[in-house]
DNA sequence: CTAGGGTTAG
């Protein structure tokens, strides 16, 4: 029956197995039988993410031949991978053929290509894109608006983006965890750190608990402004709900409350830094952190005594403690 | 077995 064979393609869907999957839909095909649509979906999606976009837009190229249209649904699954690779404008290519054979591209497929846009930085294209869907008078989603924040932001145009904050309000589309985040992390990469500590503050008036990710912006924005006493503030608070900065962060804040003045708490953090599974350690941005803080800590008669106690434990190298500069 | 695709830091 049609389930029998939509059972044995779903199997074959979630091997990633392009090629079984077109010899099946062609028996299918044969036998007058219709393929679950959400499996060429999910594989597609998959074969994206795996990095094999080519097999991915072959397999649907197969599906033509056979009579069986993929929807909006698995092309906006293509696009993204495209997007996801940094090929947006192969995306924007699959989106226009589309559009040309009469499939209406939704407020998701409208998202997708902002956000490919938006990585790739070309922010007038993700702004055109926008527009284009008002035009179509499809309506924004939550989504919509918090890609455009972003952009907004990395644009120079924090009003743009405040505004948004406001429209979302008077249209009832409750602003998110990722809207504030966004937008506090804008202000403070435009040298406003008030305005994102007024924001902060208003997000929780609205019961949007931060998360992990918003107290990583938040921390990392105030140290950028020079704010690194209350960042620290935040650091702990955060400390407290359970959320672990990552190494990088850690190691960024680090080096700001160490420029700062603050070396007992730049030394006790990079101490319990050190101790973490550094198994990405050879990352080279974290060894040029680490190497930096351990400079000024090592030269710093507070701070000293437990660099060489780092040292002794293996932690740190020897070179790191000596100027470095034949390190690596 | 009629859904499945989209967003935040460094």
């Amino acid at each position: 029956t049609e389930f029998t064979y939509n059972s044995l393609f779903y199997g074959i869907c979630r091997r990633k197995d392009p090629n079984g999957a077109s010899d099946l839909l062609r028996e299918m095909c044969t036998n007058g039988h219709r393929p679950w649509i959400k499996n060429c979906t999910e594989m597609v999606q998959q074969l994206c993410f795996s990095g094999r976009i080519t097999e991915a837009l072959g397999f649907l190229e197969e599906m033509l031949k056979m009579g069986f249209l993929p929807d909006i649904v698995t092309y906006s699954a293509a696009m993204n991978g495209l997007c996801k690779t940094g090929e947006v404008d192969n995306a924007l290519g699959l989106f226009r053929d589309i559009s040309a054979k009469s499939y209406l591209p939704d407020v998701v497929a409208h998202n997708i290509l902002i956000n490919g846009f938006r990585l790739s930085g070309k922010l007038n294209e993700a702004q055109e894109i926008m527009e284009e869907m008002l035009e179509k008078g499809l309506f924004p989603s939550v989504v919509t608006y918090n890609l455009m924040i972003d952009v907004w932001c990395k644009s120079g145009n924090i009003e743009k983006a405040v505004d948004c904050l406001n429209k979302m309000v008077d249209e009832e589309k409750s602003p998110t965890v990722v809207t504030y985040t966004s937008l506090i992390d804008g202000l403070c990469g435009a040298g406003r750190p008030d305005e994102a500590i007024v924001l902060w503050h208003k997000m929780s008036d609205k019961s949007c608990a931060p998360n992990k990710i918003a107290y990583t912006a938040f921390v990392n924005g105030l140290c950028k402004c020079g704010r690194v006493e209350t960042a620290l503030t935040y650091y702990e608070e955060m400390m407290t709900k359970g959320f672990v900065l990552d190494t990088f962060s850690c190691l960024y804040f680090i080096n700001a409350l160490i420029s700062n003045g603050n070396t007992t708490k730049g030394c006790e953090l990079l101490k319990e830094v050190l101790q973490r599974d550094m198994t990405q350690g050879d990352d080279l941005k974290m060894v040029g952190l680490i190497n930096k803080a351990v400079e000024v800590l090592s030269k710093d008669g507070r701070t000293s005594p437990e660099i060489s106690i780092l040292v002794e434990k293996g932690l740190i190298s020897r070179a790191q403690t000596m100027g470095k500069k034949d390190g690596n």
